[in-house]
DNA sequence: ACGATTTGACCCGA
DNA sequence: TCGGGTCAAATCGT
């Protein structure tokens, strides 16, 4: 992908990533559309249509929900404050971390990276646990992010769960090459391992396939500029 | 044996 | 003081 030459225009890690997931979507309905092509009269029998269906409308509401989040940290990221997150010590004090973003989505576990579970704890006024992770890395690169997983009350058809992602991750910047690849092993079915581990490239693409997925980026302050 | 998960205790900001 | 987040020993799975 030639996502580097945007990157290279950023202002901040959350500004790179979040063009590389909107390159990264729009890519997703490209290669969606050549797969159409590709399968040809096949994509008129009714189950594989609908699915295409899903996929264009996921990912229309995904890139919809990131270029919404666009506008809105460009126009607020002025008087974004000092928001108490002076430096977060590459996350060592992780009680002051850097939101960068957080979705809602029936999938938790495939967003490109490695996770390593280390606390789980039930939250006031929510009937399910909040479970806590840190990148698979932490150590070993010190890479910062972690990410919390909440499953909403109430839905639950699918159950959504809704992840806050904080803090960047550094094991992997500079090697776009490093393409993401899940490795989760908390809960997953064996389908969903068969459609992280089938292509590699769209790995990152597919977290995002499931129609019923909805994507906001709700939060996106944090980010020291200087 | 080693790495991942669980879970109770502890820390610390509001 | 309370509650959310993290630590770390025990346990589990491969």
């Amino acid at each position: 992908m030639d996502n580097k030459k945007n990157a290279s225009r950023c202002t901040n890690h959350f500004e790179c990533d979040h063009r590389m997931a909107i390159e990264g979507i729009k890519r997703g309905q490209e290669l969606t559309n050549q797969l159409e092509d590709a399968l040809g009269f096949a994509v008129s029998s009714e189950p594989v249509s609908k699915l295409f269906h899903g996929i264009h409308t996921s990912l229309n509401n995904a890139l919809s929900g990131l270029e919404h989040a666009s506008n809105a940290s460009s126009s607020k990221s002025q008087e974004s404050k000092k928001n108490t997150l002076e430096e977060d010590n590459l996350g060592i004090n992780l009680k002051r971390r850097n939101i960068v973003a957080s979705i809602v989505t029936p999938t938790p576990h495939y967003d490109g990276h490695q996770w390593r579970k280390y606390g789980e704890k039930l939250i006031n006024n929510f009937k399910h646990e909040r479970c806590y992770y840190r990148c698979t890395y932490s150590k070993e690169l010190k890479c910062p992010a972690t990410k919390t997983v909440q499953q909403e009350d109430g839905t639950t058809d699918p159950p959504m769960y809704s992840v806050i992602y904080y803090n960047h991750h550094i094991c992997n910047h500079g090697s776009s090459e490093g393409s993401p690849f899940v490795i989760d092993s908390t809960n997953f079915s064996t389908n969903e391992t068969l459609i992280s581990t089938a292509s590699q490239e769209t790995a990152s693409f597919d977290a995002y396939a499931p129609s019923s997925m909805e994507l906001h980026m709700l939060e996106e302050f944090g980010m020291k500029t200087d």
